[in-house]
RNA sequence: GGGCGGUUAGCUCAGCUGGUUAGAGCGCCUCGCUUACACCGAGGAAGUCGGGGGUUCGAGUCCCUCACCGCCCA
């Protein structure tokens, strides 16, 4: 094995990812780079930090491509960012997620035979610490293995004391401002979950009920006694509602009922009297213009009722039976009592009608269950002031939500927003640091052992009960953003890191969360808890339905990571998307970022064996001698700057998936595809000068090298794994990750200009080659001739373009005219033409069939013909005065110049045409 | 009911402020193990940019309208 071998087999042939990523992974947290503050951070002190607070996973779930995608995304940023010198803070952290929680660990609990309830609270409570300790470590684990470069010493859990501390702090600052209420309101109740929701978890659904129209008897107001045939008829969806009216609506101006209103009717089954109102919120289309009502259990009646001073009768208990003032019914499950009140009402003749009917049902996003409204002593966030400066601070640009379309919806929720209840009827979570004496006094307390005494009355904490719900999971989530950084001390990292730069989560949470962070962060904090918000789209399968375990479509992100490497899909992930769109994520998608990787992992393999075996294999970097370089290293120099420079804009505007397919596009389309084979060629040319071989394979590096920069913070693991094997800079430290990112170069229009040329022509060459169905490795003759200007380009590739073309010899012409005397005694059928730009090849076949001939007149003719309209397109265009008056004046030079080459070009052909055939070119077709 | 998004090659999707012949990946067809890569290379076929109308010298891109699909809010 010779030197130069020595650096290739440094990275094994096949592109291999489970051999390497997690050795990386654990190199980088060696070396501390995660942390801004850590040991191996290169960070300029001179810039401001760059901040992401990840949205915290639930704890007990396991890591699905949604967490996959926006890790990918999150990562993105965090690692370009510290390229770029910042101090860049990626904040780990789980959530503890009561609902969620409860549903795992109680369906665990139920298998051992035990429940919430026979464990009691405390129990249980310690129960789920012990659960949330073994699922803990698996959803880290995940993390390492997508590559996400998050600071663990900075690790935070929605549970833990800071956080416990920071949301008892919250609450208090918001009841003593008056800003946090307890009141008796009608909530969602769900009761398979055993507690409220707020609006945002209730999903309506269109479904098909009944309406049933049910006659109430009026009651005769001398005897007071029903008056069997004086009835009104009411309809209703729920008739077990029945059993909790105070009354029944009309419209004031409903001519039918006008004359009923005063009087009384006597409700079914519970035997009590109610009046006949009249409120103009009635419907008269709607049923039967009559409207029951159930204060305690509808939104619209419980409004009608405050108006009317009516009185609220709950009839449902906590699982949703019927209570004790259900009268007959009580114990009932609310559907079988529904199902017994129609068949008693049938039966006295009661029932008007039964329609089946179209309407919304609220059902519980976790449990699935009817939300049934339910009046209830709660505590509730006064959102109204909190949202009027959220918007203020989308308005004023102060926090941007990425894309902006969000920003309408944003507007419109946060316009129309409701107090949001807080009180959950759980057990894992945050208590409300809410107490109460034996006289009704809150005493609300953010001290960690509560109020040593009541607020109003001084009686002694001892006689004080504390509330014994818990906060809405996304009470605590509201404050992440800050009570992560230590939040409401003035800790350092509180101080230098917040507000944060950016929050990247998905738009299906826009309010449950990142309203609630803006809220809470403007009113505590006093300043927006972020910059930007950059909404993720869902990840869905290929089929566009969303991923869930019922259907059975879940794709697991660790088993691709096994197959694929975590590039891999960290690519696919990101490769093509669109900020706020949703992604179809397929396996080809994901092969497709395996082959890119194989291909930059391959690439470099090349690059390294191609070394001089003058250069060390440990040299220093060094920038190519531009004095050496050929067409081709300039060509390519300036293709680099160009991608930096585009790069650069588009991750500049947060267009991850455009930035990706530039880079591409210039690894595989440019440097791979073009640029190892213009090298290949001058790096095995023994009679160049060593300068000019050091020349090229510096420029081989120099670009690889800056490639692998940029693609990095989008596929960590294979870059670094690369550029371990590379030469690096004097300047550059160990370690790809904290190197720095590319600086913009300077474009040569010249010397891409000739190199495109000459692709052309190679392409051009090719393709007639392929037409005639010629043996790809049959080395043949060839003849051509460049525009002057070109020459000098065409002269250092030759070699290159004699074997991309297979041409053995090629003779290069000076002037096309020469080229066509050169080629004359050779019969038109016994070669091609190839008409490129303004060059020109003839490849000399090396027998004249007639099928060839007839292939190369047709090849030839519909070139022509694409020539032709395409001349005529462009004259046309120019042919209207108006085009040339208006149209800017590089688009009319450009049509110009466009119209004096494809003249060129027509005429060529036809002269060719003319001279194969014998006879002259025919005129449009 | 109000609002938003989508409709571009067989499939999945890009296409930024309107400007030459609308792109990519996968799939398809032909050829090829050329000393980085068959997780590859060379070449090719394939699109009336959902329909209609308008603005403009010029529209996939801007405006109006209709249709279908999806989402959000009531």
């Amino acid at each position: 094995m010779t030197a130069t071998d020595r650096r290739t087999h440094d990275l094994p042939k096949a592109y291999t990812p489970a051999d390497f990523e997690a050795a990386i992974y654990q190199r980088w947290l060696d070396a501390d780079v995660f942390a801004p503050d850590g040991n191996g951070s290169t960070a300029d002190p001179g810039q401001p930090p760059f901040v992401i607070i990840q949205p915290p996973p639930n704890i007990t779930g396991s890591l699905h491509l949604g967490h996959a995608q926006r890790s990918a995304v999150e990562d993105l940023m965090v690692r370009r960012a510290r390229m770029l010198g910042r101090a860049a803070l990626f904040l780990p952290g789980l959530d503890h997620a009561s609902i969620a929680a409860q549903f795992v660990l109680d369906r665990i609990l139920a298998a051992e035979g035990e429940s919430r309830q026979s464990l009691g609270r405390e129990r249980y409570l310690e129960r789920m610490r012990r659960f949330v300790e073994e699922t803990r470590p698996v959803m880290l684990g995940q993390q390492r293995r997508l590559g996400a470069s998050l600071d663990w010493s900075r690790l935070r859990f929605t549970m833990d004391e800071v956080s416990a501390r920071a949301v008892r702090e919250a609450f208090s600052r918001l009841y003593r401002d008056d800003l946090a209420y307890r009141t008796e309101a009608l909530v969602n109740w769900c009761p398979g979950c055993r507690t409220s929701v707020s609006d945002l978890e209730v999903i309506p659904t269109e479904e098909t009920g009944t309406l049933w129209f049910v006659r109430y008897h009026l009651v005769d107001e001398e005897t007071g006694q029903p008056d069997p045939g004086a009835t009104i008829a009411v309809a209703t969806t729920r008739p077990e509602t029945i059993l909790g009216d105070t009354a029944v609506a009309v419209h004031p101006d409903d001519a039918r009922y006008k004359a009923l209103i005063g009087r009384r009717v006597l409700i079914p089954f519970v035997n009590r009297v109610v009046s006949i109102i009249a409120d103009d919120v009635v419907q008269r289309e709607f049923g039967t213009g009559a409207v029951k009502i159930t204060p305690a259990h509808d939104q619209d009646d419980y409004e009608t009722g405050r108006r009317h001073g009516l009185p609220m009768v709950n009839v449902l208990e906590e699982d949703a039976t019927v209570n004790s003032s259900g009268g007959p019914f009580a114990g009932l499950d609310r559907y079988e009592a529904r199902e017994r009140i129609v068949a008693e009402l049938e039966a006295t003749g009661d029932l008007a009608a039964a329609k089946p009917h179209q309407m919304l049902i609220g059902r519980c996003q976790r449990s699935g269950d009817v939300i049934e409204p339910r009046l209830m002593t709660q505590w509730f966030v006064r959102t109204g002031p909190l949202a009027e400066k959220a918007l203020a601070a989308t308005r004023s640009r102060r926090v941007v939500i990425l894309p902006s379309r969000f920003e309408k919806e944003w507007e419109h929720w946060l316009t129309n927003i409701h107090d949001w209840n807080v009180s959950r009827q759980l057990w894992w979570g945050h208590r409300i640091p809410a107490w109460y004496c034996p006289d009704g006094h809150v005493t609300v307390s953010a001290a960690e052992d509560g109020p040593s005494a009541c607020e109003i009355c001084g009686r002694p904490a001892g006689e004080l009960r504390q509330d014994p719900d818990i906060f809405d999971t996304w009470f605590s989530s509201g404050l992440w953003p800050f009570s992560t950084l230590g939040w409401p001390e003035e800790t350092p990292d509180y101080e230098r890191y917040y507000p944060t730069s950016v929050m990247e989560t998905g738009y299906d949470i826009i309010f449950f969360w990142v309203a609630r962070m803006v809220m809470l962060g403007i009113q505590l904090t006093g300043r927006e808890p972020f910059e930007t918000v950059y909404l993720s789209g869902l990840v869905r399968d290929p089929l566009g339905q969303k991923m869930s375990k019922t259907k059975g479509n879940v794709v697991d992100p660790l088993e691709t990571i096994d197959e694929f490497g975590a590039d891999a899909l960290r690519f696919a992930l990101v490769n093509g998307t669109t900020p706020g769109s949703d992604l179809r994520l397929s396996r080809e998608r994901i092969e497709n970022g395996r082959n890119f990787a194989n291909k930059l992992w391959n690439a470099a393999r090349f690059v390294l064996g191609a070394r001089p075996t003058w250069i060390a294999p440990g040299a220093e970097r060094q920038v190519p001698m531009r004095a050496h370089m050929g067409p081709a290293e300039h060509w390519i120099s300036s293709r680099m700057s160009a991608t930096v420079a585009e790069v650069d804009r588009q991750m500049g505007q947060y267009a991850y998936g455009e930035a990706t397919r530039v880079l591409y596009e210039a690894i595989w389309g440019e440097y791979c595809d073009w640029f190892l084979e213009f090298a290949k060629v001058r790096l095995s040319a023994v009679e160049l000068p060593r300068e000019v071989h050091e020349a090229t394979w510096w420029t081989l590096v120099e670009v690889l090298d800056t490639y692998l920069r940029l693609l990095h913070p989008l596929m960590p693991f294979v870059t670094e794994a690369i550029w371990q094997s590379t030469p690096h800079g004097a300047s550059d430290p160990e370690l790809l990750i904290v190197a720095r990112w590319p600086g913009v170069g300077e474009r040569e229009a010249e010397a891409e200009a000739r190199v495109s040329a000459v692709v052309e022509l190679i392409r051009a060459v090719r393709n007639a080659r392929a037409e005639a169905h010629l043996q790809p490795s049959e080395w043949l003759p060839v003849d051509l001739a460049v525009p002057s200007e070109l020459g000098q380009s065409f002269a250092a590739l030759e070699p290159a373009i004699e074997r991309m073309i297979r041409a053995r010899p090629l003779t290069r012409h000076l002037t096309r005219e020469a080229l066509h005397g050169a080629t004359a005694h050779v019969a038109p059928a016994e070669q091609l033409t190839v008409i490129a730009g303004e060059s020109e090849a003839r490849i000399r076949l090396r027998s004249a069939a007639e099928s060839t001939a007839e292939l190369e007149r047709a090849r030839l003719d519909k070139e022509l013909t694409t020539a032709r309209d395409l001349l005529q397109a462009t004259r046309t265009r120019l042919a209207n005065e108006a085009f040339v008056a208006k149209a800017r004046p590089d688009v009319v030079a450009g049509a110009r110049a466009r119209e004096a080459e494809l003249a060129d070009q027509v005429a060529r052909l036809e002269a060719r045409v003319s001279s194969s055939t014998g006879r002259p070119a025919d005129g449009r077709r």
